[in-house]
DNA sequence: TCTGGGGTCCTAGGACCC
DNA sequence: TCTGGGGTCCTAGGACCC
């Protein structure tokens, strides 16, 4: 027998939407949606007409008339999201939060303080409608992946509780692709069996979910359908890779490696911010037909600098592109970091290391990093559009490449 | 209906080692 | 000279999530 459902799923309401008409109060009542070529989220009143994250502006206008449409706000999102997650804090340190919007809590341990699971999170949408400002469902389960269908049953606005011992009453009615993990292709693969709810799902054999799915995967779609999900809820680990990209024409070589410099450039200061670095590289590149194509290289040592990335990133996506689609046209490109480590020093330039750098004869290795390192505090002190770095700025044909110019 | 940007995890196959 | 089984690392690709 499990314990009692103490696990709370607390995730915010069409979230960057709702702080659009939190602050103004005007939209409220009416279809709107945050993006521009994109959308990225959607009011209720909104997708009622089937306007919802991705579809594309032109689309969505068409979708519905009246939308209104407005350009998102990333600060703004991100303060609210630390209110919320404040608030969170204040009934548990069990905190797990999965994105910008979401977050697991356990609070089998502050019942005693704040009365049973289903009071708290009845507190928790009330503070964060009172001092946020904002809609949020919960839902309280015995087990992670149950709260999260609890909190998806609840939207919009809602709470949802589901008793110890009432796991799989609840469930079993559901579709699969409520389960986490099942999404388009794999609801059309169970179709294919006969199988459309959870329920019927949990009444296979565990050898046939395998067979279907793979050993790993099958297994914990299998665990899911039947809540027997052993997660607990921990504080979020240190994320595992670092990346960027950009959609947009990049077919054309000298604006390609315009782009990665700037991407390269992106991604790095991140992980310099973050005393992070990370030994693969890997790459991709999106074809005219959406088909995508990656290519990974696995370096000796970590890097998080600028020029080495730019460097690395522009061979691994020319010979790609080179191999695989020569004369297509390229549609998006990105780049990723991954395998990282900690690295407190990346800012300091030691004695000792440009010694060794020196005398391994790469001292252009040594350069990119004072470099990023004097960027980096230009920015510091300047806000980030005040330093660009000089290939960004030249892009007519008759100018150099980035890759000249960054001294090949 | 032709689609943004940030991630995670899994699989399969090849190279290589013992 | 030919052979097995196991383990690890790496690469490419796919599905999924917010």
């Amino acid at each position: 027998m499990r314990g009692a459902a103490t696990i709370l799923h607390a995730d915010l309401d069409a979230f960057y939407a709702s702080v659009e008409v939190r602050d103004r109060p005007e939209l409220r009542g009416k279809p709107v949606a945050v993006g521009g070529g994109v959308v990225l989220a959607a009011t209720y009143e909104a997708r009622r007409f089937g306007v919802s994250a991705p579809l594309g502006g032109a689309e969505a206008r068409r979708r519905c008339p009246g939308l209104i449409v407005v350009p998102a706000r990333f600060e703004a999102y991100v303060e609210a999201s630390r209110a919320v997650m404040a608030i969170f804090d204040d009934f548990t340190p069990r905190v797990e939060p999965i994105s910008i919007d979401e977050a697991f809590l356990e609070v089998g341990g502050s019942e005693r303080l704040f009365g049973p699971a289903e009071d708290i999170a009845r507190t928790i949408r009330e503070r964060v409608r009172a001092e946020v400002g904002l809609p949020i469902s919960i839902g309280v389960a015995t087990t992670k992946h149950l709260a999260k269908i609890a909190s998806r049953v609840a939207k919009p606005d809602g709470l949802v509780v589901v008793p110890a011992g009432e796991e799989e009453g609840f469930l079993d009615p559901l579709p699969v692709g409520m389960v986490w993990g099942i999404g388009p292709v794999g609801e059309e693969r169970l179709a294919r069996y006969g199988i459309h709810t959870i329920g019927e799902l949990r009444a296979m054999p565990q050898s046939s979910v395998v067979e279907w799915f793979g050993q790993a995967w099958g297994t914990d779609l299998w665990e899911r359908a039947r809540n027997d999900d052993p997660r607990s809820v921990e504080r979020r680990a240190r994320a595992g890779s670092v990346g960027a990209q950009s959609a947009g024409d990049s077919t054309d070589p000298d604006r390609r490696h315009t782009t990665l410099l700037a991407l390269a450039d992106r991604i790095g200061a991140r992980m310099r911010r973050k005393h992070l670095a990370g030994r693969r590289v890997t790459v991709r590149v999106r074809l005219d037909d959406m088909s995508l194509l990656t290519r990974a290289r696995v370096l000796p040592g970590p890097i998080a600098e600028t020029t080495p990335l730019f460097r690395i990133t522009a061979e691994l996506v020319d010979a790609l592109i080179h191999d695989r689609a020569a004369n297509r046209g390229i549609t998006l490109v990105g780049i990723s970091v991954s395998m990282l480590e900690e690295a407190p020093h990346l800012q300091l330039v030691l004695p000792l290391e440009e010694e060794q750098v020196t005398t391994s004869g790469s001292r252009s290795h040594l350069r990119a990093r004072e470099l990023d390192a004097a960027v980096d505090r230009a920015r510091e002190r300047c806000g980030r559009p005040a330093v660009t770095r000089g290939a960004l700025l030249r892009n007519t044909p008759e100018e150099r490449s980035p890759t000249e110019a960054m001294g090949e």
